[in-house]
RNA sequence: CGGGAAGUAGCGCAGGCCGGUAGCGCACUUGGUUUGGGACCAAGGGGUCGCAGGUUCGAAUCCUGUCUUCCCGACCA
């Protein structure tokens, strides 16, 4: 028993950990709060990184890149933004070392070379983004700019946790300018479903779409739209967020354009983004006690075949089967992997291979070829089949689809069995307790209410999702009126 | 940033109170036997005991500082 993981039920948070680092997603680093993503880690997120940047280009984007450093009197310039990231930036201020006249051998940062003006680390882009905008427009015919980063920023966390909260992290980012409002508002929209589609088809991680709160919302923004999604120990995480900034940065960085009778504006603008916090949520979706459960449209290896076998000539007979299959599976467009490798046994493979969550293992052994069959085995459910060697490519392609898909409706189901709604305070801090998950409650749509009921309970408005009906209600918390429910939960 | 715990071979740990030149399991190397759920036998290799100071004839062990990680709070994606 070389890897065994901590299990959900004695300890949910290091089960998580142990997970990451036991399936070489990713190592803790000799930075305080900042990890190494391994290869496989990295191959994930190579993959989740695909899909969404051509979901982008098929929407019309373009990647650009834009400085890490953002000099201090740029960032401060919208002064909501920089106010909510001013407690977690790193600075900038020296640009040279020199040697320690008190410590051979070592050095310290040269006082000589202090910088005019201090540089902020990014924590995100729209300062910088938004200076470069000005110069890009002066007409309607300038707009939209529809653009988006590839990148990693810093945000000085004081308690981080693999994926989900790291002092540097990956990610994208959208900076789009618009002529009207409305254009705005829809690229907003757009891109939430964009991130909704991904989650929900790819990484097969159901999400409600919502609105935040202006408490919760992002700072410099007129609204924040959000995905949601709920993990296996009922907290919930946020996924997304699109951001509709109105004339807020334009106005900070005076960027106006002239339209078509030659009236100045200022432009609207958006902002979206998802980060390496969604390996963190996939892992938690569905991952299990024996290892990751990756769903096969964004595993970085979708197929694993084990040999097994007694000397070298049944291992010349299963190659000769098995070489043809690996390559029908890649016709099929399948990721392959023929582990023939004599340095372990297949029990330690098929351990190792459940770890990392490969959706669908192969075993081919010499009883197996007297009959002409395989053994499949399934990641999701842990079923075995015994399957016939033709047309076994094909068979596995549809596998693979009804994997990803049951790997949803799983998920979903279990997210929609920890949707509760509830009627009065007493309800609300019992499903809390006992049951977790989203509670949809009535909210009087004050700030001073939601923050009363994050002091009693934890539990924050993840959001106001935007398919919420129209119905006449009382406030959880104030019996105040409300019009309708929104979804709190513990969150991460 | 406050409270708690930890850091000794790649991994998991013992040793520490009572100072005397470091050990166990797994992993690794070589050879052999094996191979249908984390194989077995034999012989080997590998550690400035997180780092830096201090006490001492002598420090993994005692003292001080510091770094990193985990858990609980406050803050946040």
């Amino acid at each position: 028993m070389a890897k065994e993981i901590t299990s959900r039920e004695a300890d949910y948070s290091q089960w998580y950990n142990d997970l990451i680092v036991k399936s070489s997603l990713a190592d803790y680093s000799a930075v305080r709060g900042c990890m190494v993503i391994k290869p496989y880690g990295y191959g994930l997120w190579e993959g989740m990184r695909d899909v969404l940047d051509k979901m982008f280009k098929d929407t019309g984007h373009v990647n650009a890149y834009f400085p890490l450093f953002v000099p201090k009197s740029l960032f401060e310039a919208e002064e909501k933004n920089a106010e909510g990231f001013a407690k977690e930036c790193a600075v900038v201020t020296h640009y040279r070392l020199k040697s320690n006249p008190d410590a051979p051998g070592k050095l310290m940062v040269d006082p000589e070379a202090k910088l005019e003006e201090e540089l902020v680390v990014r924590p995100t882009s729209e300062a910088i983004i938004w200076n470069t905008y000005k110069g890009w427009i002066q007409s309607y015919r300038d707009l939209p700019i529809l653009v988006n980063q590839w990148a990693n920023v810093v945000r000085w966390e004081m308690r981080t946790r693999l994926f989900l909260r790291t002092a540097e992290f990956l990610w994208q980012e959208g900076h789009t300018a618009h002529a009207t409002k409305e254009e705005a508002l829809a690229e907003t929209v757009q891109m939430l479903d964009v991130y909704a589609k991904f989650a929900e088809e790819y990484m097969a991680m159901p999400v409600i779409k919502g609105v935040k709160t202006e408490s919760e919302r992002f700072a410099g923004a007129e609204e924040t739209y959000c995905i949601e999604a709920l993990m296996q120990d009922g907290k919930a995480l946020q996924a997304g967020t699109s951001h509709f900034l109105g004339q807020n940065f334009a106005k900070a960085f005076d960027v106006k354009f002239a339209d078509k009778s030659n009236k100045l504006d200022y432009v609207w603008a958006t902002s979206w983004g998802v980060s390496t916090r969604l390996i963190g949520g996939l892992v938690m979706t569905h991952s299990d006690d024996d290892g990751l459960v990756l769903p096969p449209k964004i595993a970085p290896l979708q197929v694993v075949i084990v040999p097994i076998y007694k000397g070298d000539e049944q291992k010349g007979l299963i190659d000769n089967v098995v070489h043809p299959l690996v390559t029908q599976l890649k016709d099929l467009g399948i990721t392959v992997k023929y582990d023939d490798s004599d340095a372990a046994r297949p029990g330690w493979k098929f351990a190792e291979y459940e770890m990392k969550g490969v959706p669908v293992r192969i075993a081919v052994g010499a009883r197996d070829l007297e009959q002409n069959i395989v053994e499949v085995a399934r990641r999701d459910t842990k079923e075995k089949m015994q399957v016939g060697i033709n047309g076994l490519a094909f068979y596995v392609k549809v596998l693979l689809d009804e994997i990803q898909l049951h790997m949803f409706n799983k998920a979903k189901a279990y997210r929609d069995e920890h949707i509760t709604p509830v009627q009065n305070w007493t309800e609300f801090q019992g499903v809390l307790e006992t049951k977790g998950g989203f509670i949809s409650a009535h909210w009087d749509g004050t700030a001073e209410t939601e923050e009363k009921i994050k002091e009693a309970t934890k539990a924050t408005i993840r959001c106001i999702p935007v398919d919420a009906v129209e119905e006449h209600g009382v406030c959880v918390f104030s019996g105040k009126p409300s019009t309708k429910r929104v979804l709190f939960a513990k969150a991460y």
